[in-house]
DNA sequence: TATTGTTATACTCTATAACTATA
DNA sequence: TATAGTTATAGAGTATAACAATA
């Protein structure tokens, strides 16, 4: 069995990878300040297309529960996410994404995605990156926007 | 002149990229935190294989000066690098790596270079891949290890 | 007793401002 | 006066611990 050394190549391999990640952490950056939002509040907004109680919630963004707090405070006092109590279990706070959430939702993942890897590659060459980056990536899956948000795991 | 859209697609492709940092962010942290290093200190390691100011250091990984001072304290009290004063200024502290750190340094690149990416894939895929990806990433340059390390820029 | 959410608190990371020693 | 580095400090972001309400 070989062992596995990581030659010049590889490196240059990964570098182009950390070069792309930090062009959309650019363009997300640039998204959240035009929505005066920050990394936490966009990545939480992100994840309540589907409405979780706040504890779900820190679970899937991997944040202690005592953060959300705060967090879920900024985002209904703006009016884009509503605490609602669920009536089968009294101590837990259901949140949902109000209209106006849903509409700043909406323009915020279309800021996002025009993160420009899009522009730069015609429709061939694209396809078959996507084909060499999911086997590259293997088994690794639900990551996204929100994932990137977080320095930290 | 056609408007750009991002479809289904060239989102995934972005998602794939996100996962791919991801785990490279993962490993990353797995490697500092083997050599008990912060990813300020090892950003900072990482740049000092050729020799710097504080300020030239400080402009490299986008700190402001004022953070450069702790950063070398620790790694000059654990050894690996030495403040030397300019002989041609005397207010300029230039920072060269020691060989224990040199030691250090060999090893932590070592250890990222096993990211993964480098197995799940043939020799002929990881040349595609590059060149893709070189394309992708356009003009976009002198981006590595130590980019990865920082949260924002 | 165990769990959801809240509060208070502490620690890390980074920036700003004021200072010193040189230039 | 301007620059390199230092110090003190303040603000984010996140975690830990103790607590209240509910199960």
């Amino acid at each position: 069995m070989k062992v596995k050394v990581a030659s010049e190549k590889d490196v240059r391999l990964v570098e182009l990878v950390i070069a792309l990640f930090d062009e959309f952490r650019e363009h997300a950056n640039t998204c959240m300040a035009a929505f005066d939002l920050s990394a936490a509040h966009a990545a939480a907004l992100l994840r309540l297309d589907t409405p979780l109680s706040q504890r779900e919630l820190a679970d899937c963004l991997k944040y202690d529960a005592s953060n959300i707090t705060g967090i879920v405070d900024t985002l209904e006092q703006r009016g884009l996410v509503e605490r609602q109590v669920d009536p089968a279990d009294r101590r837990v706070r259901r949140l949902v994404v109000t209209d106006e959430g849903s509409r700043v939702l909406v323009h915020l993942r279309k800021c996002f995605e025009e993160a420009s890897l899009v522009s730069r590659l015609g429709d061939d060459e694209r396809a078959q990156l996507r084909a060499l980056l999911t086997k590259a990536v293997g088994d690794r899956t639900n990551t996204s926007w929100a994932e990137m948000l977080r320095g930290r795991r």
